[in-house]
Parts: structure tokens; C-alpha cells; sequence
DNA sequence: CTGGGGTTCTACAACGATTGACATGGCCTG
DNA sequence: CAGGCCATGTCAATCGTTGTAGAACCCCAG
């Protein structure tokens, strides 16, 4: 049915192993053998069997990506982004949804698919995975987003309170006084760090701090950021901008804001965060902090796959992400 | 290192035979050592090695769901509902982004990921795969979306002519007579289907048809249609209703139309098809319609399951996807 | 022409789980 | 008490690939 090695060794009349060997780029073998096995491989194209391979050696070039929803846009790109990084170097990559449940004993319970994966990268949205890793099956693993308090794996992610102090300081800078942050989470998560950049920015102003400006809400959905919206409207006071601590929200106060019959930015600028397909295209466009996506993916891949083939006991690396803020119709009149 | 069947019995105190039995359900077990041989497993934490199970039973439980690009929110949307129906039943989906390569080229190329797939689940999004399966190494496939002519595969979609004869019938009904179509694309992929059932539409609905009012484009993202709807005000009789082929084009229609100072629904009513959550809470919220994914993904996966275990020669499937039509802002004032 | 060193290739045993044939002993039934 | 079923154990083979060890060969120096 399947064609195999032994059928490609017979074809090409040499032994098992030798055409195992000019798979695997073995040096010595003759330029005549390596033609003829090669003759034979393409004759019956054959493909290695990799579940035979994956036991054989203990490594399969399967990695997982764990996000909490696939169907969200910031994780659909960045899934896109890491399959392309990871093709390009011949390895595949299994997305996981966590869905909510607690991530991290998800990826325990999962049992890493029964061995399957080399490594994982994992994208918590709020809850940090401080505990992951400390079994013993431990596989390399690198953190996006936030960095827990006591992590000790490598870790890729944008400078948060960085980014958000320049996006709330853009706001300042078109002359908004009354700035809300939607997204402000509990815990040690982007919205700690997040909200964290905004209050510096406003104190770097000069400007007041209202916590009645700061919505938790409940998610990072449009139907958070709607109804965050909302409740800021409802203030005595309403205010003049918000920056909103991802793209969803954003459009989802933009949304708000349109049923108001409010103006923007006339009347309320926005700024989010992630710079998803969705902001470029809404009118009014989105302003917003913009990851470079690409860089991220390749970055955490080129990190994972190193801790997988080789120094497993290097010290923890910590990259940052390169980030511009884009100007577009939210903010600029 | 990683504990393997041989620890579990050693630990139960029975043989490697015996656990093997426990997990694969084998039917004569006294509840006593099913009892000892789980509590060992669950002391030990033993998760099966999947290479070599796979090895050795010719089946992996991985399914391969390939899609133009994740990254689009349709599929990312058909993405997760295709790994939550799988996962449901033990099963974990490979996401493979074709990227506009020849899709079945590709999918021969990938030699089906070295046989560690069972079967695929294909979702392309014009060209239809006439010619897979062909090659000896066919593994079952069910494809989703327009049917190729010479179909041989399982297919699962929603009735493209009735749903677009549906929305173009919703623009008569409130009273547009002058009706463009966005996405009308060659071959007999999706353009064409759908194409069908508007110029069915216009006709039942006694409206002449007008070739200048079909826009082909290049693609089905947003700029495509913010171009297409371009070139449609551009007309000297600008149409009073656009009926986009999917929900980016007609995002991308609905802002041209903003940028222009048109009013939808007033000016221009727009349609479009697949029901994308960034159409629900775009201002204005976006006429679509709306197939029930979920549906699709847990038939999809259904069919395909049943291809895998058991009739393979049992005659082709051909599942209708429900749908509804989604009356919004973009087409109700 | 003989022996050492390198090259080129092969035989064999693993990797971990499953399965089949078969043996064993215990218990129930007639 | 014999025959049958049940619950388990033993043993070996198998899936396809690769690492280890070593065999066979060639070339060249002494």
C-alpha cells in the first residue's frame, strides 16, 4: 500500500539504511548510490512515515501553539504568522484552543498530545502559566504576552507599558484631557501592564486620574468594549478619548459610540491595540498599536526551535517585539 | 524519562497485555484490576505515546482541515468550529493554510504530512480539486464549499444558489431595482454559484440584467470589494443595492460607501454572505447570510470519521448546510 | 605486497504500543 | 467431575525508521 523504505532500498538496489542515510544528509555516501536512491525515491514517491520517524528519534518537527480562540482576530493572525515561520523551517504546527478553561492544566492534561510535539508556544490572554513545566515531562516552552512575576521560560512579547504609554501620550497630544482605559484586568496580565502605561502616560501629562474612567468589563470581545462604552457615556462626566487595551474592544466602543450618534474623533477619539485586519478597514479607520506580527512568529520559533535542538540549559532569553502606533482616522480629524 | 506502558503494568502489578486491554476497552476486565491498572495510569500520568501507536494501528486520530489562510474570518471561524467538533470526539485537526498555491498540488506535495493524517478536510476557496485522490495514496476527503463538476469526494455546503437567490430577492423586497453583484468570480467556484442564484433572483423578479453591475475583482478580501465598489459609483447609474459574494467584500464595499457620504441602507442597500462576527457589530451591522458553521464543521467532521473507520466504498455524501438570512442594518433603515 | 586508514555500505537491534496465538488456572454448570 | 467460559499472562511479531557496530572495499605508504 504504502511505500517504504525497504520498498525504495530494493528499487534502487542498495540496503535499507543507505537510502535512510541519503535522507538524512549522511556524508559518505557516492554520488553514483545517492543518484540512484534518489531515482528510486522520486520514482515511487515515497514519504517518510513520520510516526516511525517522530519514535525512532523522540523528535516528530511538530510544534503546538496554544491560543485561547482561534477564531479571534489577533490569535487567527498570529497563528498564520507562526504556521508560515514554522514552515519555512520545515516544522508543522498544531493549533490549540484553550478556550477559557485554565490553559495551563489544559497543556498538562493534554500530556503535550502523548509526546507528539517538540515544544509549545503558548499565548495565555489574561492568566500567566507560572506553574507549567515544573513536571517532569517538560517540554521547552515560550511565553507570548505578559510575563508572569516568576517565569522561567523564554518569552516574546511587545513592551505593554511602553506601547500604552505611547498611545495614551498620542491622545494627550491632540489635546484630550478625560482619557478611559476599557480592559483593565485584574492579576498580573495584559491588562495590569496595560493599564499600568496609560497611568504613567496621564501622570506624564499632568493630567488628573479618574478611576471612573478605568472599565474592567468582563472579556476583550466587541460586546465588552460596547458595553464598557456604554457605561463610560452614562458618566456625569463622559470622556473626550479612550484607549482600549486590544482592537476588539475598540470596534466594539466604536460601535457604541456610532449608535450614540457621537463623533469620532470629534467628539471621542479611540486608540486600540493589536492592529487587526478589522481596525484598518472600519470606518472610522482605527488608530492603534502595531505589533509587528511577523517578527513576533519568527522570533518565537527561532527561540523554541533552539531550546529544542541544543542548549536546553541556555540562559532564559526576553525579546521585544518592535511596535509602531498608527495614526489613522480614530484620532487624526 | 517518559513512563511508558510497561511502567504502568509494573506499577498495577499486571502484565503490559492487560493495561493494552484496559485501554483499548477491551471487554473482559473485573472491575478490580481495571480499578489497579487506572489508578496506575493515573499515578503515572501515562498518556500513550502517539508515534507508536500510530505505527502500529495504521491510524493516528489527527484529521487535516486545509484552508486557504487562517488568517481570513471565515475560516478562522470554520477553523474552530472544526477543532471543537473534533476534539469532541478525540480527535485533534491539523490546520494547513494553502496560501493560494495550487491547493491540490500542495496537498500531494505534503505526501498528507508523511501518513500521520487519517483523512482531510478541504475547504478551497475557488479552484476545486477535480484531481486528488487520484495518486493510490488517496486517504479519505470531504470538501466543503461548491462542488467540483466531476465530484467523487463527500461534500458538505450551503446551497449557494437558493442563499444568494434569497438575498437578492431580501433587495427587491425592499424595493431596489437596480442591483450589483460583488465577487462574481470565473470557473465553477464560488462566484459562478452564486452568480446563479442573484441573476435567478433578478429574474424571477422581472428586473433586467445588467453586466456592468457585476463586478469580478481579483479577490474576496476588503479591498477587493472597496475597490469593486469603486468602480461601481463610478458608473453613470450607480446601483441602488449591492449584493457582496462574502462578508469582507461587502466590509469593504460599506466603507468606500462611508468614505463617499452615502448612506446605507438609504443610498445603498448591502448584502453579504457567511456572517463573520466583524459584519454583526460594524456600523452599520451587515445584512448577511448566515450558515449554521457548526453544523458544517460537525458534519464535515462526521463524514469524514465515518470514511476513516469503516464504508469506504458507501456512495457520496452530499449534506446541505442550514442557513438563514441575517437582516441588518445594512439593508433595513 | 602488506597493513593501516579512510570511505561506503550493510546487518541488527532498538523506539513504544498493539495484536494474535496460546497457555493457565479459577469458577460455574450440568 | 468434565467441559466451558472468563480473566489474565507469556511470547513473539509487527509497524517504519534510525543509531551502533562492524564488514567490505579502496588507496597509498612502507
Amino acid at each position: 500500500m504504502t511505500t517504504r523504505l525497504s520498498d525504495v532500498a530494493a528499487r534502487a538496489g542498495v540496503s535499507v539504511k543507505t537510502v535512510s542515510n541519503v535522507i538524512n544528509d549522511y556524508p559518505h555516501i557516492t554520488s553514483q548510490t545517492r543518484a540512484k536512491v534518489e531515482a528510486a525515491i522520486a520514482a515511487l514517491d515515497y514519504k517518510p512515515n513520520v510516526s516511525a520517524r517522530s519514535l525512532r528519534k523522540g523528535r516528530s518537527d511538530f510544534i503546538a501553539l496554544a491560543i485561547p480562540e482561534m477564531a479571534s482576530p489577533y490569535f487567527a493572525e498570529l497563528g498564520a504568522a507562526v504556521s508560515r515561520a514554522a514552515k519555512k523551517r520545515g516544522i508543522t504546527v498544531l493549533i490549540d484552543q484553550t478556550e477559557g478553561e485554565s490553559a495551563a492544566e489544559k497543556l498538562v492534561l493534554d500530556g503535550m498530545r502523548g509526546q507528539l510535539i517538540d515544544g509549545i508556544i503558548f499565548s495565555p490572554i489574561t492568566t500567566a502559566p507560572t506553574r507549567i513545566g515544573t513536571a517532569g515531562t517538560a517540554k521547552p516552552l515560550v511565553l507570548l504576552g505578559e510575563r508572569p512575576a516568576g517565569g522561567t521560560f523564554d518569552h516574546v512579547a511587545v513592551d505593554s507599558v511602553k506601547a500604552s504609554f505611547d498611545a495614551t501620550t498620542h491622545l494627550v497630544s491632540i489635546g484630550r484631557r478625560r482619557i478611559a482605559a476599557i480592559g483593565v484586568g485584574g492579576g498580573a496580565g495584559t491588562g495590569a501592564v496595560r493599564r499600568k502605561g496609560y497611568r504613567k502616560a496621564l501622570k506624564a501629562a499632568g493630567l488628573p486620574h479618574d478611576p471612573a474612567l478605568e472599565l474592567a468589563g468582563t472579556g476583550y470581545h466587541r460586546p465588552d468594549g460596547a458595553a464598557s462604552m456604554r457605561a463610560l457615556l452614562a458618566l456625569p462626566e463622559p470622556p473626550d478619548a479612550v484607549f482600549c487595551f486590544n482592537d476588539l474592544l475598540a470596534l466594539g466602543a466604536l460601535r457604541t459610540l456610532a449608535d450614540a450618534g457621537l463623533s469620532v474623533p470629534d467628539d471621542v477619539a479611540v486608540v486600540g491595540f493589536d492592529d487587526i485586519e478589522d481596525g484598518r478597514y472600519h470606518s472610522p479607520s482605527l488608530t492603534t498599536i502595531s505589533p509587528d506580527k511577523e517578527w513576533l512568529a519568527e522570533n518565537a520559533v527561532g527561540l523554541l526551535l533552539e531550546r529544542i535542538s541544543g542548549n536546553a540549559e541556555a540562559a532564559r532569553r526576553d525579546l521585544s517585539v518592535p511596535y509602531t502606533l498608527e495614526i489613522r482616522e480614530s484620532t487624526a480629524g
